[in-house]
DNA sequence: GCCTCCCGACTGGTATGGAAGTATGCATTC
DNA sequence: GAATGCATACTTCCATACCAGTCGGGAGGC
């Protein structure tokens, strides 16, 4: 980690250091593991240690680090089990969604959805793995939205980072275009208006991460909790 | 909000004041749209304002308080989209954790759920309505450690305190009786192993909110965002 | 060699003062 | 009387200083 961020004075120093940090360990530039020093941060941007740890406090309160007093603050080793968690709460939300929208879709709704596809298959065509999570947060937040139920994004939103984590860091880990085809199955049933395969792809679609899981963990083992 | 907490000066300060702060809110003693002083606090109870300041943060993480830069920090209202949305999640996950329950239930387990019931009577007939709320808190949970899947309380956890809010202030406005019925209709269904019934039961227990919210939004106006 | 103890260099936690922004009441002006 | 300007008493935010707990290494004793 050399980089540092540039501080906008119109917005708080802690609300910035907090942005930054985020991004870093969500991006996976700062690994599970490492250690994370407030006087360190604090110097190299040139501010005082408090926001700095302000900004430790609400990432601890995100489950993307862990302050250890007296000890020091590190970036959360990912645990298996709070992945398995938040995919079964995401299977459960997420299928309830699917057949929402199946039930309400309509031509030029199933025509957004296609676009997002056709988006995918483009960042996959350039090989840009970023780019894709990027656009695989957007399908899938785009069902929501399609459900009328936005707020409930923004709940999956930080479930789902904690699974992005494994993929920034194992980038080439996974088959992009087993995904897309399943995103593909899901835009199918939508325009089908059928909420029952709606949800049985959606299901199997959010069933993927259990294959890779086991494979990322023995690659990297270190990435993750005792 | 005359009381104050003891410290215990084993963990540290600002923990303690936010756990204090967070039983407060959610028990329905600082309601909705209070304002929070760091110093008026901090000098009651006899700490600096650090420590104080840093439970603000934690509280504003949780979504309990809302932090308005230079002007104050005040008890966030409730929002009637933010308890739809905790709803609609809690329907998903729920529904799917008394199907697996269901799967897996034995004489063993149903005996410790009926005597969740029993004890939701017992607190009944003496009027005990706090204990009540705490009970029905047991009972969701239990569910989820019963399917195996204790860490999902933790985030329903999250979402049932902002309902669990509505349900202090207004503690005389929702009928026991029909809620206890409805646990029993639950635990009938996992008895005979019938994972469509034990959805179906959830479905409906959950629903009950969308009634009694508009009778409460009406009644007091002010806890809600406008 | 091995263990124990102690010292120093860290860590996060707390206290406090001051800077900057905001609301409010009052005097002044039109 | 209505509107404006201003002093003042707040607020949060940041910087600094100090405290206490933790860890690691080396000296000394066995």
């Amino acid at each position: 980690m050399v980089a540092q961020p540039e501080l906008d004075f119109a917005v708080s120093t802690a609300q910035q250091v907090y942005r930054w940090l985020r991004e870093e360990i969500l991006r996976g530039n700062l690994i599970p593991g490492a250690r994370l020093s407030e006087s360190e941060i604090s110097g190299r941007i040139g501010v005082s240690r408090q926001p700095v740890r302000e900004a430790f406090i609400r990432l601890a309160a995100d489950g993307l680090a862990e302050i250890r007093p007296q000890r020091g603050t590190y970036i959360s080793r990912i645990s298996v089990s709070a992945v398995m968690c938040a995919r079964f709460i995401r299977e459960a939300v997420e299928s309830d969604l699917s057949r929402k929208v199946a039930a309400r879709a309509d031509a030029e709704m199933v025509r957004r959805f296609e676009a997002e596809i056709a988006a995918q298959r483009r960042a996959l065509s350039r090989e840009d793995a970023v780019e894709f999570v990027n656009l695989d947060d957007r399908f899938h937040r785009l069902l929501a939205v399609e459900a009328g139920e936005d707020a409930v994004w923004s709940v999956l939103e930080g479930l789902k980072s904690q699974m992005n984590r494994l993929r920034h860091i194992t980038v080439k880990a996974f088959d992009a275009h087993k995904l897309i085809d399943q995103h593909e199955a899901i835009v199918d049933a939508l325009r089908a208006g059928d909420a029952d395969a709606a949800e049985a792809a959606m299901r199997r679609h959010l069933c993927e991460v259990l294959h890779d899981l086991p494979e990322i963990q023995k690659r990297a083992p270190d990435l993750f909790c005792p």
